[in-house]
DNA sequence: TATAATATAGTAAACGATTACTATAGATTT
DNA sequence: AAATCTATAGTAATCGTTTACTATATTATA
């Protein structure tokens, strides 16, 4: 690899001379410039990332720590983040934690290791006086999708707890009165907070909430497919009428239980969802669902990070919140 | 953060011992070892991976390079890469070029700089010679899913040809005369070979070629929905009576297009493709296909990367083929 | 014309690690 | 007891850049 001492040489010049015509920000005369990027040309000269990073404390790498690396909806993040921040010259890292948090621990200590610019992070635990450690060092961190409460740093988030409110008082609206939830891991904040939204309807309504109905803590398609098969033929004999799911994933999972079930939606129960299944348009019944727009939240995200890295309002943390809004489509009976 | 000088002043001893003690390749007396590692927990000091890389000549990253990040079969290929790679301490930076030359060339610039140790290419460039470039100056890559022929490096593959060639045959086998397909970018080697796959059979079998059944170059979801609505449009007297679909993306495309101009699958029309869709459990009719292993071609890739960096094999170029079978399902009807 | 100001180039010290080389003390060999 | 070897530690060069500081030639000013 041809380096910036080889350069100067075959110009004649002194390696100072040649960063600055490669950077441009100290006065180089125009005869000399020009001979040097001849040079560099005729070399193939490219400056070497590692050598820049060390000397100026940056890297143009940025860290996205997800739970699941598989999932559509964080895939959408990283497309959104990825188009502001690429144009800027800076790449992704991608990182799966699959919700185990010293995983997660440990891949951000990589990452700082690395000394990434900043890091996204969709966390799936709870050990926020961890993460505060590496805030407290100085690692910039974002946190996306979930968030934790203690935490000083900023968030791009979904306004979860609202958005499931509407969705189920909607259903309730429509004559459902035994309601079922498919929930993520309650310690992690999206999870929590759209189990809230779904308690507050059901207690605003005055409707009795059902513990049997309730499937715990699966987040995933294969064992959510597993654990509401487990719950309908626990209750085979008075079924909830209607199945909320915490996101896409598990809307899969029940959808694939049901149908394997021979149940149909939304004749036998109904099913709604937070955030779309993939390939939305092929598959009967259509969900109601509340429509997330992943895309956004990535692209915000970039936004945020880019605006604090070029340092204007540096130090006030700053929460975003995503409106979700529902899209009623035909998976709810009336009854 | 805390540098390895700030350690060895606070433990009274050189860096160099520092070093040693952290990288376990020299003798150090047990009595200093210990004094050391008490400062480094102490400190809480981390070794800065830049520093070391500029060092080493070592970055413990691999870039991926694909076509389509949001293409559930490449985030599949990076999974099974990861989860070989990420043990042994290497990260992913994952990048998407849009099907771009321009935009190919310029992350793999990119990652050059960066001094990545590997690059695993899913390219979508027939600038071979352009490629060969990044070689010669002793870049390190692995073409994944697609390969160029004149290029001097390893691959890992999948079996379009003879894949396609069995599929297409047992259309053929079902009584289908009127055969379309719908392509990917025929500059692009796995197209290609699905294309040439699919010829072959309908040659050998003497069955005619119509071209105004064959579209071309779409290869994404919204592209492949316009034009197979407009092949069928154009078609609409003589339809044909199976399509084959080059990849699971464009698959999709079509059965949304298919769905809404009210044409049932099987019954007005067949389809094949060359990958399953997302959520096939769920969408009807199943689709008969041929079935890619995008988590193992990843595995192997990740694999054979770590041979090579491991300082095995060097200098021969691999070749891996990963075999694909035929999934018979009931998206075909028998005529 | 002497002096100050400006434009342009070079010198060399960083950045934070690793490691070839050197130094020293103690153990072993003869 | 002298010579050799071994284990352990330190010194300082190095990786490839950037940049504070210094130097010089040129131009502007008094």
């Amino acid at each position: 690899m041809v380096t910036i001492k080889q350069v100067a040489e075959k110009a004649n010049v002194s390696t100072a001379t040649v960063s600055r015509v490669i950077n441009g920000n100290y006065p180089v005369s125009e005869k000399v410039k020009n001979k040097v990027m001849k040079t560099i040309k005729e070399l193939g000269y490219r400056p070497n990332s590692i050598a820049r990073s060390l000397k100026c404390n940056k890297t143009y790498m940025v860290g996205m720590v997800v739970p699941d690396i598989s999932n559509n909806y964080f895939m959408d993040i990283a497309r959104g983040v990825e188009s502001v921040i690429s144009p800027l010259g800076y790449s992704l890292i991608f990182c799966s934690t699959d919700e185990n948090t010293d995983k997660e621990l440990r891949l951000l200590n990589a990452l700082n290791d690395k000394r990434v610019d900043y890091v996204l992070l969709a966390s799936s635990t709870q050990e926020d006086h961890k993460l505060q450690k590496f805030i407290d060092q100085g690692m910039n961190i974002i946190m996306i999708d979930t968030s934790l409460e203690n935490l000083q740093t900023d968030s791009v988030v979904e306004d979860n707890y609202n958005a499931t409110y509407k969705l189920i008082s909607y259903v309730i609206d429509q004559g459902h009165k035994r309601i079922g939830a498919v929930n993520g891991l309650l310690s992690v904040s999206t999870a929590k907070e759209r189990y809230n939204g779904f308690c507050k309807a059901l207690e605003d309504h005055d409707i009795p909430l059902e513990q049997s109905y309730i499937v715990n803590g699966a987040y995933n398609r294969r064992k959510t497919y597993e654990e509401v098969k487990f719950m309908i033929q626990r209750n085979i004999n008075k079924l909830p009428t209607v199945l909320f799911a915490a996101n896409n994933d598990m809307a899969e999972g029940a959808m694939i239980a049901l149908k394997e079930m021979n149940l149909k939606i939304p004749d036998d129960i109904s099913l709604v969802s937070f955030g779309d299944i993939n390939l939305a348009e092929l598959i009967e019944p259509r969900l109601t669902i509340i429509s997330q727009n992943a895309v956004l939240i990535g692209e915000k995200a970039g936004e945020l990070m880019l605006k604090k890295v070029s340092g204007n309002s540096e130090h006030d943390i700053t929460k975003v919140t995503i409106p979700s809004e529902i899209i009623i489509r035909n998976s709810v009976k009336s009854i």
